[in-house]
Formats: structure tokens, sequence, C-alpha cells
RNA sequence: GCGCCAUUAGCUCAGCUGGUAGAGCAACUGACUCUUAAUCAGUGGGUCCGAGGUUCAAGUCCUCGAUGGCGCACCA
């Protein structure tokens, strides 16, 4: 044990033998130490409560800071004020420590705010020290692993999670304004559907069967729709047993929305709306600095069909290529290569168009735009298009390079889907990892009928992430997921 | 999964071509009634990520492993 460890405790046994309790109860506040830092001087009787986070020694004098997660104020200690509760003071409190003080405002020489304190309250005695108090926390695995000192080190990282909340609020507040209800879905489900991901697997004692964590709340959604609510969200913790990168999380926070009646065109309005108040709700403008590129959401957002899309950055018409052997002679006429090549081998015509899309396009869209139109393959949920059968009524909002949103005309027609499924079970066996599973409970949900509908789902830690200039998903997100400590 | 990089005191980091383990902050002792990265004097603190190897000698070189970061791939 380090000499910090065994003083710390040495002081614990003290402010016991003083007769304090070195874990209190509780403490009665009649402010918070920013709303102290306000007082006029002379009030008296102000009782605050917090963390030491700083304490400087004078002899017969002392100034030390409280803060907790509404700010910091100073206090001061003065031997002739406190007499022995001076010393016992200098020999039980470090920083890190809790304590309550109760004492008057006044202002320092320096014109700080301050609390002269007339009594102080022994709260919680910390047996650690915090870490140090000018470079902060740097090194990223003990910021992760140990988030709630980056937290109290670092004011900058209180101000990110204060805006997730910030975000996820006016996120809701706006869907309830506007006829949602917010609803929960299972998230331990007998069928890992609503999505192309590999999801993770569990044992259900009880019942004796294997149960997946949720990819997405899809399907139980639409379930709902079918049932008789008309607009229905919710913030769905979803898990994909897939790789951890800066924009990838196993376990993340996806918002969906359906409403009945809607058509992916309504969608594509509302979403722009919904996120343009968002965006100024959080930065009061439309401008997002982010990595250090402007980002604007203001003004109308471009639509582009995947199509025109491929057309303009890689001058190839997929419409052109009919087959997978049309378009890769298209992309080898191009020079279009891959640094790893491999995953073009297995690829059918949609997934190759997919790779060529965000080869070619994706990383170039940095202002909001809603890409349409997508392969039927890649989307087995959405309805066909009325007029060319091989795309659907699809759109994604790609801001930064990132899909951000992915929505469209749900699929509601129960033939239709049966056959995408079969489509997706043949993937499935041929060793598509990703392939949806055939979910016969939401096929019979749709022969009993559903409206309309069109839905959506949002990446909520991209969007926190984007808005909070974060350039890793697992800074905006408090308790990342890590191997266990050796 | 593959490649590159990192790991030294509680924290932030130095440690060159191999030659007795260092600093700042934190801690401890003392001085100090207006400081705020307080200051000054002194003291203690190390499984140099782990296991092997090369060498008279390894924090340093080599091999394997652990954890983390970044990039690639998969994916939102």
């Amino acid at each position: 044990m380090t000499d910090e460890l065994v003083c710390r405790r040495a002081k614990r046994e003290r402010i016991r033998a003083l007769g304090m309790q070195p874990y209190a109860e509780r403490y009665e506040r009649t402010h918070t130490p920013h709303e102290a830092a306000q007082l006029a001087d002379d009030t008296p009787a102000v009782r605050i409560a917090g963390r030491v986070i700083a304490l400087r020694w004078f002899g017969k004098l002392a100034f030390g800071h409280l803060a907790d997660c509404s700010g910091k104020m100073q206090f001061a200690l003065q031997r002739n004020v406190l007499a022995e509760r001076f010393k016992d003071f200098e020999q039980c409190v470090d920083v890190g420590d809790f304590i309550g003080i109760e004492g008057r405002v006044f202002t320092t020489k320096t014109g700080e705010k301050t609390i002269d304190v007339q009594t102080w309250t022994f709260l919680s005695k910390a047996l650690r020290n915090l870490p140090e108090k000018f470079h902060g926390m740097t090194d990223p695995e003990l910021r992760m692993r140990r988030r709630y000192l980056e937290m109290i080190t670092t004011p900058e990282t209180m101000a990110r999670f204060r805006d997730r909340t910030t975000i996820i609020r006016a996120i809701r507040a706006y869907l309830d304004g506007h006829g949602f209800m917010e609803i929960d879905t299972p998230v331990l489900t007998n069928k890992a559907s609503g999505a192309m991901a590999t999801p993770f697997v569990t044992q259900y004692h009880a019942l004796d069967i294997e149960v997946y964590l949720r990819i997405a709340p899809e399907t139980y959604l639409k379930r709902a729709i079918a049932g008789g609510f008309d607009k229905v969200y919710e913030f769905a913790r979803s898990f994909r047993n897939e790789g951890i990168d800066p924009s990838h999380l196993p376990d993340f926070t996806l918002l969906e929305y359906y409403c009945a009646y809607w058509n992916y065109e309504d969608n594509m309005a509302f979403t722009e709306r919904l996120l343009k108040h968002i965006v100024h709700e959080l930065k009061g403008a439309y401008d997002v600095s982010y990595a250090g590129t402007q980002i604007s959401f203001d003004g109308a957002w471009p639509r582009v069909t995947f199509r025109d899309l491929i057309l303009r950055d890689a001058a190839i018409d997929i419409e052109a290529c009919p087959t997978r052997e049309t378009l890769l002679a298209a992309m080898a006429d191009k020079n279009i290569t891959f640094d790893d090549m491999s995953v073009i081998k297995g690829a059918g015509r949609a997934t190759l168009i997919d790779l060529l899309y965000k080869k070619v396009s994706r990383p170039k869209l940095i202002n909001p735009v809603f890409v349409t139109q997508h392969p039927i393959e890649l989307s087995p949920l959405a309805r066909r298009n009325d007029t060319n059968p091989n795309v659907v009524d699809r759109f994604q909002l790609v801001v930064n390079g990132w899909e951000i949103v992915n929505a469209y005309s749900e699929l509601v027609d129960p033939l239709d889907q049966a056959e995408r499924f079969a489509q997706q079970a043949a993937a499935r066996a041929a060793g598509d990892a990703e392939a949806m599973q055939v979910d016969e409970d939401f096929l019979l949900c749709m022969e009993y009928g559903m409206p309309p509908i069109s839905g959506w789902g949002m990446g909520v830690d991209r969007v926190v992430a984007l808005l909070t200039d974060t350039h890793n998903l697992r800074d905006v997100i408090l308790f990342p997921l890590l191997r266990p400590e050796a």
C-alpha cells in the first residue's frame, strides 16, 4: 500500500477519534456552490456541500474550493475564527473528501466570492488521491475505466455529458410535442430482427431457450402500429456483436420512431425539421464545427439517389449494370479498387453497390444529405418502389460521412415480406452471419394488416458526438465496455 | 481478425549508442493570514505491464503474452 493510502486511512480513524463520522448520513444545504458564489457579501449562514478539490495552507489561514456538479466556490478557514476546529480540519481533510461548510459570504482581495467558514462538517473520506490537477488525466484507458475521475478533473467532460442529456431531452420533447408516444419493447427476444447485424446470444434458464439481445426495436414498434397506435418511438439501447471503433459501440442507443400513413418523403421532411430544431436547441445556431471542419445544417438539405450519387462520384451508372459481372467490369474500367480486394469476392451486385458508395461517395458527404432509393437486396424491411422494382423507398441521412438516420416507407405486404425473409434466409444459409433471421411472428402480425407506415432509426450516440465535437463514440457514453483489468 | 504504436512513482512524463531509477504535481514534516498550478526548506515513495532469452551488465536489445490507442476490414 502506498504512503497516501496508509495516511488517509489513519485520518479516517482520527476523524472518528475526534467524535466525527467519516461517512456522514446527510447534510442540509441552503445553496449549491454555484448559487452561493452569486450571493451578496455578508450573507450569513450559507451552507454548501461538495468535494474539496483544492486546498492552500498559510499557517493560520487556508483557502480551498468546494465543488459539486453546479460548479465550485472558494472557502476560507481562519484559525482565529475556528480555534481548535482549524487544526482538526488540517489533520482530517484532504483534497477529494466531501465536507459541508457554513459561513458568511465575502469577497477576497483578488475579487473572488468566498465563504468565511464558521463551522464545518465532515461528510465522506476519500482514501485515494485525485489525479494530478494541472494535466488531469490523459491516458485514454484510465479516462474510460475511471470515468468518474475524468468527470471530476475535466469540466469539458462534464459539459459533454450534460449536452448529451440536453440533446436527448430536446428530441423527446419534440417527438412528444408532435403526437408521438414513447413505448418500451423487449430487449431479450426470440429473433434478432430489424437490422442486419450479428447479435449477442444468451441463455434464458427459466424457459430453457436461447434468446437474443435486440439489434433494433423495429419489428416490435411496427407491431405496436399494427395494434393501433399511430405514432410511436423508443430510445432503444441496442446490442451488436461486432467490432468497436471510433464510430461503433457494441451497446448503443438507437432511437426509432414509426408513423402510420406517412411515406418516406413525409418522413424526410419531418427529419429535417426535427434535426434542425435539435441543433438549434443545443448550439443556438445551425452551424457546427467538427474536427476543424464546418458543418452547416442550414438551408434545404439536398436529396440524391444512390444511382445519381455513384454516377456523379464514380461515373458508373448502376442501372446500366444489372449484374454483378457488369458492375465489376465497370469498376475495373474506372480503376476502382479496395485496399482489401477480398471483400468483393463473395459480394453480390447489391453489396458491390454498397461498397462502391462507401468508397467513392459517403466520405464526401459532409453537410447533411439525404441519400435515397437503395438497392432492394440491402433493405429487406423496406417497401419496393412503385416504378422501379429494383430499389426501395428508403433514405439515409448522411452527415460528416456518417450514416445518422436510416428510414423507409415500411414494407407492410406480408407476402412480399415473406419473400424477402426467404432471400435473407438463403444468404444466411450461405454463411452471411448478418443476414436477417426469418421472423414468423412478425409476419403473422403483418398478415392481420398494417397501415402504410414510415419509420426511422437514428444513432443517438453519433448525433451527440457530432454536436459535441467528440471524435470517438466511447467518449459520449459514460462507461464504455473494456476488457477487465488484469 | 490484420498492421503500426504505447505501457517507467498515486497522476503527467523524461530516461540518447545497454553501465547504480529521474523531474513536476500529489503525499509526509516544518515555516507562512488573501491564495487559487500558492511559495520556501526537508523527507519518503518503483514487480520500469508480465514471462522467457541475449549479455560481464537490460527500463533500454530479441521472442512470446497481456492491456490500451490508432489505422484497415465488418457494421449504425
